[in-house]
DNA sequence: AGTATTACTATCATTATAGTAGTAATAATA
DNA sequence: TATTATTACTACTATAATGATAGTAATACT
């Protein structure tokens, strides 16, 4: 049940740019270097997020991405569905074609649960949560 | 965020010794064949499950396995961890050491969340839950 | 014109996964 | 005691997924 790296940068890539919201765009070389990732690597990632229209772009010199909505409004689960893929544990939970038993698979509906378990936590969490976090620890830590 | 087939035909080969609980140790080969499974695979999900004491197994002809505790005293949780290695979507919930960045990571505890959260779904969810639940449908079925 | 950036595509190395195969040990039973 | 049915163990392999790198094209600011 490991959550895959996509998944997890992205996160860190979208927590960048959503405290960085109401500003400039960002660039990706910024992100990579206060993430310590890849740029070459996030710049794959920041694509579909530009496509499902989480993220904004500007291109050319001085341009970079922003947030297309406010941090409150964009969830966790929004993120990690657009990298992951999809949230179902077991692929058989969503298409009952996939497999000849599944009318009587007694297991199936284990995933089913655990999927809507996992949709719900990642979706009670927003990037304006994260942001908000990151400053209050910044000021217990005497952050400027 | 895939559960790995180990986990998922695990938890199949529990539930039919949970079928079959209270009689004489169940075949491998049975368990293959009512659930369509490899009888060379499932022998390497059983040991693990044997390993940690889940399952008991009685060698020789007339042999099998049989449930080591009632079905209602083992839950999903305690399958999916023996047979997925632990349930942490990232490995940095767990361990410190695994990130530099783990003191002031903020996305890390998006995943100690979604670790809590996976945990208790599946802790709820015991073995006999699976077979009061395959009976009761296999009635409306009409089956014998 | 030059430079800094995003956009796109191809490739690659590594690891994880799922599965197969074969042999050894054990114990019931004929 | 020989046979047979089963668990126990170990090794191997093919495939796919993942994470990552590299290079080039397009764009737009200065």
């Amino acid at each position: 049940m490991k959550m895959s790296t996509r998944a997890r940068y992205g996160v860190r890539l979208m927590f960048e740019l959503g405290l960085r919201y109401g500003g400039k765009p960002m660039f990706l070389k910024d992100i990579a270097r206060n993430e310590e990732l890849s740029e070459k690597y996030l710049s794959q990632l920041v694509m579909p997020l530009k496509a499902s229209g989480l993220v904004n772009s500007v291109r050319g010199a001085q341009g970079g991405y922003l947030l297309a909505r406010p941090p409150e409004q964009i969830t966790v689960k929004d993120i990690v569905e657009i990298l992951e893929g999809d949230l179902a544990p077991s692929d058989c939970s969503k298409d009952n074609s996939l497999c000849a038993r599944s009318s009587y698979c007694i297991t199936r509906g284990v995933w089913e649960k655990l999927e809507k378990s996992i949709s719900k936590t990642l979706k009670s969490i927003t990037l304006n949560d994260l942001v908000s976090k990151f400053k209050k620890e910044k000021i217990n830590r005497g952050g400027k």
